[in-house]
DNA sequence: AGAAAGGGTAACCTATTGGTTACGCGTTTG
DNA sequence: CAAACGCGTAACCAATAGGTTACCCTTTCT
């Protein structure tokens, strides 16, 4: 799985579906390298668990599979120093953190009741 | 960079670094290659820079630099969900996210000083 | 039904990779 | 100072990866 990033053609692929879904068309008009070639950078995604398909019609389109960039997230954080948690707690306070906190104090309430 | 990490061996040797630093040969007595062949895996880390390395005396010292792997970690960042992100804070509770509120106190304490 | 569109697979070629053995060079040791 | 140690590099070889063109299947349009 990690070799699958190893390529960049593929990381470029995995970066434009972050924005939605794509169809294997759309993907390969955005290269210079043929569609073939692409299929198979498809293919390899695909095979890696990055990347799920479905097929509508005649087109395939293509969309992140984000459960699979948990495990690469997960081999990644022993590498990582506190300092690097911290920052990206800075970019995801107003996001997940006041959730987090609001969720806890759910969880608070129900253990009360309980 | 992403390619030094998409060979097994090349992981492992970085697995093995997180323990501290190690000679060459230390290294590569660990692996059913030969010595050249592991040489080569560590040359390929250095010019990624996910590795530095130390002479002393005739031994080669090898050890992890934190430094990229950050770099990774925000190539990753953006395809990970919110609720990685709380997995991970749940690990670093007691360290990080603990140290860091204390921090907090103290620049508050600093910003009604000046 | 036939033509066109979307897209995967096969066969093929070249460049890269990862392994091996042979070798060279600086550092330690007897 | 010579022998031994630690380790990188060079030359070579087999396997893999990534590209290309040619081909085939399915779905849609007329």
């Amino acid at each position: 799985m990690a070799a699958a990033i190893a390529d960049p053609v593929r990381r470029q692929i995995l970066v434009m579906l972050r924005g939605g879904r794509l169809s294997a068309g759309q993907i390969a008009g955005r290269f210079p390298i043929s569609r073939p070639a692409v299929s198979r950078h498809l293919r390899v995604l695909r095979q890696s668990g990055l990347v799920r398909d479905e097929l509508v019609g005649r087109q395939r389109l293509y969309e992140l599979d984000a459960g699979r960039f948990t495990e690469l997230a997960a081999w990644l954080a022993p590498f990582l120093q506190p300092s690097d948690w911290e920052h990206r707690l800075d970019a995801l306070e107003t996001e997940v953190y006041r959730t987090r906190r609001e969720r806890r104090a759910a969880d608070q309430t129900k253990e009360n009741t309980a």
